[in-house]
This record gives C-alpha cells, structure tokens and sequence, in this order.
RNA sequence: GGAGAGGUGGCAGAGUGGUCGAAUGCACCGGAUUCGAAAUCCGGCAUACGGGUCUCCCGUAUCGGGGGUUCGAAUCCCCCCCUCUCCGCCA
C-alpha cells in the first residue's frame, strides 16, 4: 500500500509513475472520495466533541445531584446527524481503503519502462551453456527415461500440474532443499525458520496477494489459505511489531512448498515440471532499514545467484521492467537459469525490493533509540525454487546414455552419488 | 470437540456506566542530589487519523476484533478470535 499524503500531495505524479507500470490511477475518483472525506469527518469530528463536553457535563451534573434533562436534551438532538455522519465516514474510508489497496507499489526510477517480459533488461550472463556432442532431451524425457519421474500417477492421486518422484530424484530433490539452507544459514547469516503453511486473509493483505489475486490462492473451507510462497508466513512475522532498530537487518531463510491455482495459465507450460501446483522452494526475506533496502536487494540477489554458481549452473540476471513487476514490488531481479532441453533461460529466482509497501499494510515497523516508530522495509527472493533447480540440474547434467552426474557440491547430501540412473 | 477461566499501555496489574487514554509498581528517558555510582526525590514516557497560526497546538478514535444498548461503555448485551486449566482425541 502507497502512503495516502502521496496522493493528497501531488495526485498528478503518483498517477504517472503508476501508469508507467500499466496501472491507471482514477485520479478523479479519488478526489472525490478525498474531498467527500474530509468534509465529513470535520463535521463528524466536531459533532463527536460537542457530544463528548456535554456527555461529560451530565456527569458532572448527575455527580452534583442537578437536574440535566436540559442537557441530555441538546445531546439528544445531536444522535441523528452524527450517526448518519459515522456511517458515511466509515464508508467512504472503506472506500477510499479498497481503493488504496488495489494499487500497486511505484517502481523505482531505475527500473525500464515497458509493458512486458519483452522490455526487460538483462544485466549479465554468468557461466557458459554447455555444448552437447548428442541432442540433449529436456527433463521430463530424462526423468520419465529413468523412472524417476512420474507425471501420470501424480495426475491420477491428484490432477495434471502435479509430480510424483521417485527413489534417488525425490532424493537430489531433498538435497537441493538441504544444500540451499546449509549456504544460506551457514555462508549467508540467515536464521532458518519453520512456519505454518496455512495462513489467514490478513497475512495475505498484508504481503499483497489479497484483494486483488484471490484467483492465484488455493483457499480452504475454513477462509485459510494454503501459501503461495513462503513469503506470506515469513514476512507476516513482523506484522504488527515494533522492531527495535538494533535488531535490524534480519534474514530468514524457510524452505516451504508453495501452492499456485495457475487459474488462467491453461495453456502454458503444461508439460513437465515447470509450472505446478504444487512445488517447494527455499526463501530469502529481509527486513532492514529504509535506507539499506536497495543495498540489501544486490546482496540478497547475489545469495541467491551463489546457489546457482555453486551448482555450475548457466543464468543470466534480468532487471524486470515497470509493466513485467510483481504488484508489491519497487524493483525486481529475475534470476533465469539455462535449461538445454528448452534451449532457453526460464526464471528460476525473483528476488524484489517492496520498500515499505508490504511493511505499510502490514503496519511492521522499528523503533530507533526514543524516535517514533517508522516503517520498515521488506525484501525477499528465492533462493531458489527446488523444482525449476531440478529441472535445471537434469537437463544440465545430462549425459549421453539417458543418466545424469551428480553436481559435487550435492553429493555429500547424497550419501557419495556421483550418477543418477534408474533404480 | 466438551467444560471452565481469562485477554487493559514495553511488562506486571487496578479499574464493573460519568471529569478514564486509563491508578499503582517495574522498565525506560531527562533533571536534582553525589567526587562518581547506588539509593532517594522531581518531571516525562502509547498509537493512528484529521485540522490548524504545522519543530508546537487543537480535535477524534483506540482497553483482543466486530456489532449493539446508552446522553455517555475498558465497564452492560450479542457474535467472533486468541491464551490458559481440565477432559476427550491424536502425530
């Protein structure tokens, strides 16, 4: 959520900066609401304090043992106005609420301006694809070639977008979740934390999700919802606190799997594992002071790139332009890993900057010293997603006669594996 | 899931219809005292929103959340959430 001064101070501006991310503001709605609102709780304000003296003035007369009907008659008179008065503030602040919060966060002056994926930036390339001597297969060949992987049994126990793996691949599975905790906790200052994986609407408000992507969530009877990354849980730990500024920066790391509808994404990357409703991944959040944020988004980014170095693993860094951002992000880097079998970089890590877009819905801020409480910012990425690094280690690692080598810094979670091949 | 108890400021804890944004204690900050410290004394010490003559003043709201009764609610009524104790169930 934007600070609401924004709007009152220079509506004109915050109308363009947010049309530059394809978002257009109802600049005359707004002032409406605006101009409506103030006029009414002037006037409900005031009538409240009128209510109040003369309450208290009863009291006082009560106390004194006088005669108040001529008093408890002026207040009488007040009711109506003033009832009618509250209901309208409260409504037009509802309004003006709802409004509020289906606009997204203002991108960066950095950022490029562009509709979509087409208008990124892509800032480097780290690592060279291998070249293959033989037509390398994508993953979904490798893993169903091995029976290891097994996309028609996870379709009959649940539906299609779902995976079922098998003996050593759920087990490189597990050890890409381990390996990623054990740099970030160990090499990066993370502290791991474990969290519910079932959250209320006021967690998803409050990381942006709710109101306005309610189709993506998979929500429970219970009006919980299953998490769509361990964004929600983990940055909601803050909600609501005041944060001692010594505390600050702190980094969470949780592994956690993530639940996706992809409603309205029928037709795309429907095979393999690409795009699931259900898959894992291991999440970076930071909460740091206002003015680090942008440091603390190149660090952040660089511990996730580390996980792909460490994996020798080809990607390039993408710098998302104004139209391709996520709704709560100032600025966002992709992380996009080569993957032989689509002959292509695919996003495997996005990891933003929300500034105190996140932290001002979710009313998480610190306290320096004696100062006022002030909102904080909050940071996360994906460090990475398990199973788009699978993929990518299949494909990468594959060797000629359909089996795939153990990337070295995995083995050691593997019990010494040097070769993945059918059971 | 059942029965009971309870949710008040950073913490502890009073307050059961009126001058209560809320006693008192602790913690914290400033000052006095002291060579310095402890102790003691004095003062300060919530958040959000709105308005203004905008480093300050005024107003409004907030005692788990929402609704209601009333001229007036921390206090009474209803619904919900959470915590604790006991029982049941259970990894």
């Amino acid at each position: 959520m934007l600070d609401i001064q924004l709007f009152r101070k220079d509506l004109p501006a915050v109308a363009s900066r947010l049309a530059s991310r394809g978002f257009q503001l109802d600049t005359a709605r707004f002032e409406t609401l605006e101009a409506e609102r103030k006029a009414i709780q002037t006037r409900t304000q005031e009538l409240q304090s009128r209510r109040n003296s003369l309450s208290k003035q009863i009291g006082v007369a009560k106390g004194k043992g006088e005669d108040a009907s001529a008093l408890m008659a002026e207040v009488g008179g007040l009711g109506d106005e003033l009832k009618a008065m509250e209901t309208r503030l409260d409504g037009i602040q509802a309004e003006l609420q709802e409004l509020l919060a289906a606009i997204p966060n203002l991108p960066q002056p950095d950022v490029p301006l562009g509709d979509d994926a087409a208008a990124n930036v892509e800032l480097r390339r780290v690592g060279t694809p291998r070249q293959f001597d033989f037509t390398p297969k994508d993953h979904v060949d490798l893993g169903e070639g091995l029976d290891l992987l097994d996309f028609a049994t996870a379709a009959k126990i649940a539906s299609s977008r779902f995976v079922l793996m098998r003996g050593p691949l759920a087990r490189l599975h597990r050890a890409l979740t381990q390996f990623m905790l054990d740099v970030h906790t160990q090499e990066h200052g993370y502290e791991e934390v474990y969290v519910p994986y079932i959250v209320n609407a006021d967690s998803l408000r409050g990381t942006g999700q709710l109101p306005k992507f309610e189709a993506d969530l998979f929500k429970l009877t219970n009006d919980m919802y299953l998490i769509p990354t361990a964004e929600v849980p983990v940055t909601n730990i803050v909600r609501d606190e005041i944060i001692p500024a010594e505390n600050l920066p702190i980094r969470l790391v949780a592994h956690t799997p993530c639940f996706r509808s992809e409603a309205g994404s029928y037709g795309r990357d429907t095979r393999g594992m690409i795009r699931q409703h259900q898959f894992d991944k291991v999440e970076l959040v930071q909460f740091v002071r206002p003015e680090e944020s942008n440091a603390a988004l190149e660090e952040l980014t660089g511990h996730a790139e580390t996980i792909l170095q460490k994996l020798g693993l080809p990607y390039r860094v993408m710098l998302l332009c104004t139209g391709d951002m996520g709704f709560s992000s100032s600025k966002t880097y992709d992380l996009e890993v080569w993957l032989p079998g689509q002959n292509t970089y695919r996003e495997i890590s996005s990891c933003s900057n929300f500034e105190a877009f996140q932290a001002r819905r979710m009313q998480a801020r610190f306290r320096a010293d004696q100062g006022r409480p002030e909102l904080l910012h909050t940071l996360n990425g994906s460090g990475l997603a398990v199973g788009r690094t699978l993929v990518a280690v299949l494909e990468n690692y594959q060797n000629a006669d359909g089996s795939v080598t153990i990337p070295e810094v995995l083995r050691p979670y593997l019990g010494g594996m040097e070769r993945l091949s059918a059971v």
